[in-house]
RNA sequence: GUGGAUGUAGCUCAGUUGGUCAGAGCACCAGGUUGUGGCCCUGGGGGUCGUGGGUUCGAGUCCCAUCUUCCACCCCA
């Protein structure tokens, strides 16, 4: 156990994290783009927190948060998401009271205990964005353009899921209807759908049993039950959308899990990267920054999981960047040029060149073998002939050819490299 | 939480009906004579065969437990 890591976790080796940080760079670009600010909140939180924003009743809450009570006896919770915090910071620091709305985007670790499985960890990231303050359909508009706008800058297609659940108005609607509905079809539904027409029968939509869906086909959704307002909310975004050329079919069956949703859900769909196919979603929330004791304030948001964007960006063959190369690699015939050596590296690295060197006092030989792993363009050789006339060799890798530098000129060829490596 | 599969050197895998079975390729390290990589040749280091029990004269090879990973369900990112 020592040695192994916590079931459901990864350590990201370099060689990988270039890859993150890549889709992390291309994130923040994003976010700055479109607005967005940063805001990093803890990643515990008092547990009462997410029983009330995420709710009570909601898988996430009742099997899947690492709960622990710290030395005071608070009881605290790993943060299962990103929204409920990203709420109570609003409210906590007063936000609200500034120029509305307020644009937020976040990054970073969330817990969940549950089974892990491809795309799916106890440790998993995510990039996320969060808007308090507007009720209008445009902000909802913006919002699941720059989540498609970032995966279109990836190299990924994926697929737009659109509904609208409806609020706290046409919830009670759908709810009778719905539950007026299977209760008519009871013996054809399966377990888990009998026990959820008890709890929740919005969740007996998307089962997974044929039997089930074949009901479901009929049943009626949020969609049949909107009210005035929500209908024309959910007109709205869509007209939006197609201004905007997005492409998204409506699905009457997505029902987002979280208890705080309302009116807009949407879900980014990947084909390919096994059963967790949902790359990122997210939808309108205008409960809840009421629900945890605020004034009430509209809201809206998403969340893209990076262990599965980065899964379906390998699957669809998007480019990703390999493991950094330094600009130059150090090599010298001798140990007892290690001086010198050392003031070159510095040199170097202070006019802005990666440098490297050996530290294992190994043979010319093995240096340059070891240059050549790296993947460092250029090579400089210092020889003691060479170095008494100050004179240094730079080797290019690519063609291996060598020449002799002045010293002075050194960083300046080797930059000349750089580019021409970087180009090819 | 439920069901199924998996686990041999860093990686990909061989290992007959339990008795030289602890191996190969790649990777790593060092050499192939004087101060130079990528090809080739030679040699070397490295594994309590996931872990813990059990059966047996003897188990990597059989049994049980446990852990990990994977797949599906549940649910979600």
């Amino acid at each position: 156990m020592l040695t192994t890591r916590p079931r459901g976790t990864s350590d990201i080796l370099p060689g990988e994290v270039e890859k993150w940080q890549y889709v992390e760079e291309c994130f923040r670009r994003l976010c700055r783009e479109y607005g967005y600010a940063e805001i990093r909140t803890p990643i515990f939180e008092h547990t009462e927190l997410f029983n009330r924003g995420v709710g009570d009743a909601t898988d996430i809450v009742e099997k899947e948060m690492y709960t622990f009570r710290d030395r005071s006896d608070r009881s605290l919770s790993l943060r299962p998401e990103g929204t409920a915090a990203a709420a109570r910071a609003y409210l906590e620091s007063n936000l609200n009271a500034g120029p509305q709305p307020v644009k937020l985007f976040y990054t970073g670790p969330m817990f969940r205990y549950d089974r892990p499985q491809a795309g799916r960890y106890r440790q998993f990231h995510q990039v996320g964005v969060e808007v308090f303050g507007s009720p209008r359909p445009a902000v909802d508009a913006e919002v699941i353009a720059m989540a498609m706008d970032f995966c279109g800058r990836l190299g990924l297609k994926l697929e737009l899921h659109l509904n609208s659940v409806g609020c706290p108005d046409c919830r009670p609607v759908l709810r009778e209807k719905l539950t007026a509905y299977f209760r008519a079809h009871q013996n054809d539904l399966c377990a888990d759908c009998l026990r959820r027409l008890a709890s929740n029968p919005l969740r007996a939509l998307d089962c997974k049993v044929p039997r089930c869906r074949e009901l479901a086909k009929n049943a009626p959704t949020s969609l049949d039950c909107l009210c005035g307002s929500c209908a024309a909310h959910f007109q709205d975004v869509q007209k939006y959308l197609k201004a905007l050329g997005i492409d998204y079919v409506v699905d009457r069956y997505l029902v987002r899990g979280l208890d705080y949703y309302t009116k807009t859900a949407f879900e980014m769909m990947a084909p390919g990267i096994g059963a967790q196919s949902s790359v990122g979603g997210g939808g309108r929330y205008d409960n809840l920054v009421e629900t945890i004791g605020g004034p009430p304030t509209p809201g809206i948001g998403y969340a893209i999981g990076l262990e599965r964007l980065l899964l379906a960006m390998q699957e669809q063959g998007s480019e990703l960047p390999g493991r950094d190369r330094p600009d130059v690699f150090l090599a010298s015939v001798d140990d007892t040029l290690e001086s010198e050596a050392l003031q070159l590296l510095q040199t170097l690295r202070q006019k802005g060149l990666a440098a490297d060197k050996d530290y294992l006092g190994r043979s010319l030989k093995a240096q340059m073998k070891y240059a050549g792993k790296t993947g460092a363009p250029a090579v400089v050789i210092l020889g003691k002939e060479e170095l008494a006339r100050g004179m240094i060799i730079l080797k290019d890798m690519t063609t291996g050819a060598q020449k002799e530098v002045p010293a002075a000129e050194l960083a300046e060829e080797i930059g000349k490299l750089r580019r021409k490596g970087s180009t090819s």
